[in-house]
Parts: structure tokens; sequence; C-alpha cells
DNA sequence: ACCTGAACACCGTTCAAGT
DNA sequence: ACCTGAACACCGTTCAAGT
């Protein structure tokens, strides 16, 4: 099943040309080396560091929002998943604390991705990458509030949102203090 | 005094020629109409609206956040300036609920600002904009401590940028109810 | 001292032409 | 079916030339 963001029909990889697949998976190549380093790489430095045209890069990511979505899309499934063992390892409300640490963590590396997740709940994305980060911690949120350590009826979207402001520190070492005072006091919130 | 972002040496008003004064009168005005419409536009589209040239404009405002700083300098600081009523009013865990949530709905009218208010820590531009702010919630928090209302120590700059969330939420009936949600999360987490 | 606006080096995106 | 890359309509910013 090819992963669609929105509604159109897309071919399985399968049917793509050898030349496509090849293209797709070297821009996503370039797109996660470029990111890394600076978020406002331009889309046409990708597609040359890429080593195809600009059209080919529109063709496969329709726009720049897209492309970002979906390159993180498999890394954001994978710190969803976590959850289970968090859960397994630690009480409910210590493993919602760290899952929300590691999600800083990794949104801060990942400088583009921040608000990629925040923007895509107005523009209906969903799917491939909202929508697992809202599901891991709606379970991290009942989990917690079933073992009594927060209250009941506390929405994913809300805490996500407030979250938010853990990514939005200055990168250096009193930006991670202040990232841990803003978690101590959002899960104070919470209880 | 002229107001002054960086350390520069500005004239005062006074000593501008007039036509200059009278520029920059016009382009706070343009800037004003057109941002308030739509965040996105355009420098040039600015020196145009005010009729002057792009080099006059960059000679004023030489980026485009001091611009947007300048030109919400005052309403920011009146903002900061009802503390003293609403502490007189109301009990003070009122009063800062109801200055941040005035606050929200200031940013969330002056699209731009809200970004700009949470970078201004970074860029230490502070003096003009930022610094009021937190001032302002300084004072609040303080009276709310001293009350017993909230928990004492907590920094400003932490709560601004909690309160950051608020004008990230959609701008629609749903959006409003949530940033109440956020508001309260926020709230007792300082408590 | 200050203004003008063409010009520069970009940007995201498109589309005719090729294979 | 897919790719290429010149071209388009922008962008923020600069700077020689004017007053």
């Amino acid at each position: 099943m090819s992963s669609t963001l929105r509604g159109e029909k897309t071919l399985n990889p399968k049917d793509q040309r050898v030349d496509a697949q090849h293209n797709r998976v070297a821009i996503l190549a370039a797109a996660h080396d470029l990111l890394s380093k600076n978020e406002t790489v331009s889309m046409n430095a990708i597609a040359k560091k890429a080593g195809v045209g600009s059209g080919t890069l529109y063709r496969h990511f329709s726009t720049r929002e897209e492309l970002i979505l979906e390159l993180y899309c498999h890394d954001v499934q994978r710190h969803a998943d976590t959850v289970d063992q968090l859960l397994q390892a630690m009480e409910p409300l210590a493993a919602l604390r760290v899952w929300l640490e590691q999600l800083a963590v990794y949104t801060r590396m990942k400088h583009g991705l921040g608000d990629a997740l925040t923007k895509a709940a107005e523009r209906k994305v969903v799917q491939v990458t909202y929508q697992p980060v809202i599901d891991a911690l709606s379970r991290l949120l009942k989990a917690a509030s079933d073992a009594g350590q927060i209250q009941p009826n506390i929405l994913p979207d809300d805490v996500l949102l407030l979250v938010g402001a853990l990514w939005r520190v200055p990168r250096d070492q009193a930006g991670l203090k202040q990232a841990e005072r803003l978690l101590d006091l959002i899960l104070r919130g919470l209880c």
C-alpha cells in the first residue's frame, strides 16, 4: 500500500518505472542530508543534490511540506511505536514524560518537522504523520489517567500543541534547561 | 529618546528631514494596513502602498522583523500597561488569566507578531517589545505568587513560551475552545 | 541627508520539449 | 510514463544615481 497523503490514486511503487523509483529514493536521501544541516535549503538545492531536475522533484512531492512529512514519516512512526516498551518499563506518567522529551529532542533535530506537525492539524494532511503521534499520545494519556496519575479527558491535540513550546527553545544549554522546566509545568497541569 | 532596536546611534526624530519623518509614518501605516489582512505581504508591496521606494523602506527598517516589532511596539506597550488596572479590579490569578487571554487574542489578530515575540528571545532585539511583555508578565506572576495562588519562582519567559500555543490554534470556533482549554492546563500547572 | 527604482541573486513552481 | 532544465513570477535586499 503506497503512502498517499491526499486522496489521490497513487500507483503502487512497483508499478513505477525503475528510474522513477530510484529518483524518489535519491530525493529523500538528499533532502534528509540537507535538511538536517539547514532547515531552509531550497527545493532547487535538494533537486540538484539528488541529481534530478526540479520538475522531477515536484512530480514526486508536489509541495515542500509534503516532502518533509514523507521524509520523517518512518521516523515518526518508529517513535510512536516506542509507547509499548515505555509503558512496560515504567509507570505511565514517567512514560509520558520520557516520550514527550524524546519527541522534543527529535523535532529539535529535524528542524522543519515541528511546525509541520503543528500545522498538520489545520491542513488535514493528517493520516501519515500527525495521526500516529496523536494516537501514541492518546494511549499514554489513557494509561496515565487509568492509573490515576493525570486527569481524565485530556485531549492529545491540546498536549501536542503545548509541548510545541519545547521545540521552540533556543538550541543551547540554557534552552535545554528551559525545556525541562516547561515539561514540568505542562505535566503538572495535567495532574 | 528615539526607539533604537540595536545599539546604533539613532537621531532624534526631530532631527530627521520632514520627508523622512513623513515616509516613516506612511510606511508604518501601510504595513499596519497590509499585515492585518495578510501576514505574508512582501516588503516591496508595503513600500509601494506607502508610496516610497524599496530603498527607503530599508533605510528606515533594515529588516522585516524590525518593521513588525516597531509596528506593534506601541500596542504591545499599551497591553503591558493594563496590568495595573487588572490587578486592581480582580484577584491576581484572574488578572493573569485575563491578561494572557487578551495577549492571545491580540497576537492572533496581528499574525506576524506572535512568532516575532517568541524569536525575540533568541535574537536579543529584546528591549522594545519583548521586555515590556516579560516585565508585565513578571508582575502578574509575582502578585499571584504573593497571594499564594501560584507557585513562586516561575519564570515569565517559560510562561510566555507556553502561551505561544494559544496563538497557534486554528482561527475558528473550535480553535477558540481549544485556546481556553490550553490556558486552563497552563494555569493549573502554575499552581 | 534622504529618496528612487532598476538590478541582483535568489526563491518555489511550471511546462514545452525530449527519451 | 517520466525526466529535464529553461523560464516565469515572484521574493528580500542593495546601490548608483538623483534631489
